[in-house]
DNA sequence: GTGGCTTATTGACAATAATCAATCCGCGAG
DNA sequence: CTCGCGGATTGATTATTGTCAATAAGCCAC
């Protein structure tokens, strides 16, 4: 049961810096802070479930948490989420059920704010409202692309991709680490853990060397020519 | 090329009426009408370009509208639009590329408002800001269960899912029409027009009988026992 | 360090889906 | 009515992916 606390005044600031709390007004944004939340999860914990309706708009502070999803003894992963940034906003403001669960993936701090406060806020608050959909537009072209990978492409070219786009987001450099386990990665690309490994393998010719979480792409251009990358499917910022 | 002309009131009225316009200030709603065109279109039309700059809000009068997209020599269909509803606002109120291609499936009658007249009335308008929140939050949440649909199922279990959806859709009755090609429900579906027919006959046991575009189910709860529909993905109103 | 756990890998096999090629069918033009 | 076109179906084959089982490798607690 989390226990209701203060808000540091370091999580309000960082909270307050994120594009959806800028622009709002101060009163509103005490208003939210109000009512929130922080609470540290330790890893492998659910934090909500698909089908509950929407108690807390949830912002990871740090850590990370999956967002999955089952059907018939079926599981697979939508989307990992980082710090800072808001998940299950959509089910927050249309007061529906969540479509995903999340469960942490490492120890992760999260602050909660009640749904209904920001529903409040939402009607209230001119500047909040917008920056809401801002943020929606930016999650639905998110899974849009998340979609095109999907339907577009082979696990083989969506590993490729997700290493293009892995190597440039940890800074470029030829060696990089994953950050999450393979078991994971292979249900983000919807495949099977097995298949993620000879994925693996069938990339050995493009010039990826795997050991561990530790990946190596000798010849970027090489594998780009088999990957394809398009900025439409790959590019997350835009 | 279209044609600059003044919209009709009983399409002014239509438009009004949608969810997206129903609560914004008369002025506004005036402003926007004021640079709107209504263009007749035949079949197989390519109205926007995935990549292109959002230059118009587009709404569908009548008709039917493809939204697709294509990657390395692959093509797939992302959804199907009918009236009345807007499409690809995201990419109009971001000023970003649209990430998908839009196609008349049918004869189409569509309005298109100018996008930066969109984007002028939403920082205008409060009411209408807080309008695309809910449209943007449902498109999101459709994105969502379609991408659970994918990753979650076969694809001989997303046929049945689809029939039964559409069984429903069609008000219930044992025997419907599907409402467009089988090319382009392979496509929907993710699939080869191929394995679309294969999948036909998979289903036979569960009792779809297929005549041309005309499906009979004879017996709704033995398909759904296979296709086990869960409101969290397949109902398509929450 | 060692035991016991989970994850990762590998091989053999089965299931699923795509491709290629050959009809078949329905429909509109002439 | 008949031709010709495009979509739909079918069969044969290949490619891709999933499943099951066994083993190897890494990690943590003790």
């Amino acid at each position: 049961m989390p226990i209701r606390m203060g808000l540091p005044e370091s999580v309000h600031r960082d909270i307050r810096e994120l594009h959806l709390f800028r622009d709002m007004a101060d009163a509103h944004f005490t208003d939210l802070m109000h009512g929130a939340y922080v609470q540290n999860f330790p890893p492998q914990i659910e934090l909500i479930s698909e089908g509950d309706t929407s108690d807390f708009l949830h912002i990871i502070l740090s850590g990370s948490v999956d967002l999955f999803s089952a059907w018939n003894k079926r599981e697979t992963s939508m989307a990992t989420v980082r710090p800072i940034s808001t998940f299950i906003l959509a089910a927050t403001i249309l007061d529906a059920p969540y479509l995903m669960s999340a469960r942490t993936l490492t120890k992760s701090r999260i602050a909660l704010i009640p749904s209904q406060d920001v529903r409040a806020v939402f009607d209230a608050d001119n500047a909040f409202a917008r920056a809401i959909v801002a943020e929606l537009a930016q999650c639905y072209r998110s899974m849009v692309k998340a979609q095109k990978d999907l339907k577009l492409r082979t696990s083989l070219e969506r590993l490729a991709n997700f290493l293009l786009r892995q190597r440039i987001q940890s800074g470029g450099s030829a060696t990089f680490e994953l950050d999450f386990e393979k078991r994971h990665l292979a249900a983000v690309l919807g495949m099977t853990p097995e298949n993620l490994s000879r994925a693996f393998k069938g990339l050995q010719p493009y010039g990826v060397e795997v050991d561990g979480m530790q990946i190596t792409i000798t010849d970027p251009g090489d594998l780009a020519s088999f990957a394809k990358p398009n900025p439409l499917i790959d590019d997350h910022s835009t």
